[in-house]
Order: structure tokens, then C-alpha cells, then sequence
DNA sequence: GCGGATTCTCGGACAACTCTCAACAACGGG
DNA sequence: CCCGTTGTTGAGAGTTGTCCGAGAATCCGC
């Protein structure tokens, strides 16, 4: 993964920064634009995005209306949508079919960068990455949705799937319970971190079933995947 | 597959946006043209196409036309035409004969695929190709439509047909229900993700009668063809 | 047209999942 | 070693997603 190009619109200034601050910080390279003739103006000048995250619903031109100028362009660069919750479904279906795809807000920052990385995935060679993540006998395939340690298939929930792609995209590095509630959950899930710790619990109780235990914790600092000892 | 070049020819800005970005996501290159003068300057020049998709009812010239003229030129390009669906199918019908083929609006995106990679496999462009697809004892021949788990062949409806196949080429990855009812569903239907949920379960009490179970749901996320023991 | 196959909608049953809370265990500094 | 802090665990209430059957509407072949 050398850096993808993202172009980030949306009207909420808040929201927007938090997207390109956390995009960022997954190593790809992020412009922004506030709306959609800002939008359609970075289009034109290079450098030209790999993937374009677009809000649905912006003042002026909308995001389908974008798309749609995009394309008339000859622009085929992929699309990311973010939609309300029940916005009309007629329109954003029919967008899954040239690659792009759709993210119902609020969503989580991990699920952001997880389609975003598969749109690039599929759609060019770029990123020519599997989506496979692994830790010592531990593997998740992304795509199939497969979890396994070792010959065992884990059936994960998905709050638990999410959970341990987290870790593993940290591998080497402890995550605090803020930073695991910030890109796990909903941006706007209102609890504290108790919730994570009961959740770290049902994922030791499928994947910590074998020696050696994987899933650590540093106490006071977070939890991180570490091989140790059974107690 | 090495890429097969498409000419889209339609009038209609949206479909033909649409129907390039599905095609080009699925391994062709496309090119596009609204109209039937546009088409047949773009046969005349490099690259040629291996298949034109014609929409008949265009306001300069009408699909039939801009056929009969490439024919004409002694163009011999084999054609998939795109009727409206009351159109005279007398008119339609005796195009077909010289290995072209015709597709009432609206299809569904994995109907308007099967043709193109039909038509360009019986022409013998396509790479060797085989019509085949399979998954553990499940078998499924397109040319011949004939579908088989183990020695027992299986009648399906022309729904559960093309959702077994979208299962079938999409095998190795989850697959959202948004994502089925856009590509196996008319282009323009309505309705929500309920009735993927029946149509699996007609596939299911088709196809899973015997264990393994193959078609496994994933919960919160969609389903997918895996080897799963019975419940 | 008639009858069977097919498509699609709907609502209830059920299971899985999310999240809260509170009791309990482990740790570590004084 | 004791006590406050932090982490773990289990039970349970409420929500959500999926499955299933019944039935209306439509299509199609005979």
C-alpha cells in the first residue's frame, strides 16, 4: 500500500476533519472539499484521487449529482458514499455495481477504512495487498468474512469481528480503550469503555480457548496482541 | 478473460453510465456512445469492438440501422441488442440468427454479463472459457442451464438460477444483500432486501437438502457459498 | 382462458446480538 | 499486607436480524 489518493467531501466541518485526520493516520494521502463544486473542481486538477468519499446529502450539488457529473466526464474514479440512516434506499442501490460502494452514517472509522480499502482492492491492482491479516496462528480474510486460529473457524459477531481487525491492523502496538471506542464503535456511540472490556472478554472466550493467549492486556495503558503464556 | 473491448451504444445518460461502470467491473474494457451516428464513428476507427451492446429506440438512428449499416460495411461484429420490453419481437427476432442476441429493459446486471460472456464465448473471441462454474458438488453449466449437486440435478426458477450464479462467481466473498438485489434484481426495481431473504430460502430447500450446507449466511453482512455443517 | 409455477409482500417467531450493571478478582503502591 | 484502583465475568433486558409460512398478484404454457 504506497499511499492512495482520497478526496474527502462533506459539509460538516467536524465530521470531515475527523474522517481525513483518521484517514491519514492509515497512510493514505487525503485532500478535502466541502461541497460539491469544490469537489468537482479538485476532480479536475491533479493530483487526481483513487477513491472519492462523498457525502450524500450537501447543499448545493448533491453527491449523486457529483457522481453523475463525474461520470459524464468519462471519470470512472470509484466512489464511496455516506448516507443517512434512512435515507431512500431507490437511489444509493444501483451503486454497489461499477465498484463503488455505500456507508450508512453513523458508521464506525474502522469501517470507513476497511471499505475503502477494499473498494481500491478490487477496483484497480492498486493496493495489490490480500485482504488477509494474520497474527501468529491467527487469520482473518477479509473478504470471506473468514476468521480461524489455527484449523478452527471462529464464529465472530460482528462487533467482535470489527474488535479484532482493530487489533490486528495494530498489531505491535497497545490500543487504549478510547482509541478501540473511537475506530470500533459509531462515531457518535455515547458509553464509556466499559463496553470494550466486556467485549475484549467474549473475543478472548473464542479466541483464547488454545495456548498461548493472545490477546493482552497492559494494565492502566490498553490491550494489545501479544503472545503469552496460559495464566 | 483478457479483457474483451465492448462499445456500449444508449441514449440515456444514467443506464449507460451504469452499464459501463458494471461491465468495466466486470473485466471488459467499454467504451461508450449516445447515439447511432457516434456508434458508428466509433466502429470505423481502432479499437474495434468485440461485441456492440445497441440499444434499439435512439432518436438519430434506431439500433436496427446502425446494424444494418455496419453489415453493410461488411462488419460482421456480433451485436446484443437492448429492447424496450412491448417492442416488436418479430423485428428483434431475425437479428438473432447470425449469433446476436437481444435483452428486454429492464434486465438485471448478471443477466445483461452472461449474454456478453455467452455471446463472445460461442463467437470464439473469449478465451477458452468454459460455461462452467462450481463450488464443492454443486455444478453449474451456463450454456446448457443446467444446474447439479452431486448426481442430482436441481430444477431452479430463473430468480434462483441467477442468484445461485452471483453466489457462484462472487464464491470466496460475502456478498450484502444490496449488493444481490442490485445485480440479480431488474435495474429498476423497488423493493428492499426482504425478498433476497425468501429467494435464499427457496435456494436453500433447493440446494441444501443434503449436508454440507453451502449457502451460509453471514450474519449482519450477507451471505456467501461455504462448506458449513448441519445445524 | 385455465391451472400451475413464480414472484413478491408481510408479519410473527425465534435466535443472535448489544449493552448495562454489579459482584468479584487481580494488581500495585504505600 | 492492605486498600484503592483497574480489569474480568456473568446475568439479564432490550433490540435487531434472519427465517419461515401464508397469501395476493402475476406470468406462462397448454
Amino acid at each position: 500500500m504506497a499511499g492512495e489518493h482520497l478526496l474527502i467531501v462533506d459539509d460538516e466541518d467536524n465530521l470531515r476533519s475527523m474522517l481525513a485526520a483518521a484517514l491519514r493516520h492509515n497512510g493514505f494521502v487525503v485532500s478535502a472539499a466541502c461541497n460539491g463544486r469544490e469537489a468537482l473542481k479538485a476532480m479536475g486538477g491533479p493530483p487526481h484521487p483513487d477513491l472519492v468519499v462523498l457525502d450524500v446529502m450537501m447543499p448545493d450539488l448533491d453527491g449523486f449529482e457529483v457522481c453523475r457529473r463525474m461520470r459524464a466526464d468519462g471519470d470512472g474514479t470509484p466512489v464511496l458514499f455516506l448516507t443517512a440512516r434512512d435515507s431512500i434506499t431507490d437511489k444509493v442501490r444501483g451503486l454497489t455495481l461499477g465498484g463503488d460502494d455505500y456507508l450508512q452514517k453513523p458508521f464506525s472509522l474502522e469501517e470507513l477504512v476497511a471499505r475503502a480499502n477494499a473498494i481500491l482492492r478490487r477496483v484497480g491492482q492498486a493496493a495489490g495487498d490480500r485482504s488477509v491479516l494474520s497474527y501468529h496462528d491467527l487469520e482473518m480474510d477479509d473478504d470471506a468474512h473468514r476468521v480461524t486460529r489455527g484449523d478452527r473457524e471462529l464464529s465472530l459477531s460482528p462487533t467482535e469481528y470489527n474488535l479484532l481487525r482493530y487489533l490486528l491492523v495494530n498489531q505491535g502496538r497497545v490500543v487504549s480503550k478510547a482509541q478501540v471506542l473511537d475506530h470500533v464503535w459509531q462515531y457518535d456511540y455515547g458509553g464509556d469503555g466499559g463496553i470494550v472490556e466486556t467485549y475484549i472478554g467474549y473475543l478472548r472466550k473464542k479466541v483464547d480457548t488454545t495456548a498461548p493467549r493472545l490477546i493482552t492486556t497492559v494494565r492502566g495503558v490498553g490491550y494489545t496482541l501479544r503472545v503469552s503464556p496460559a495464566p
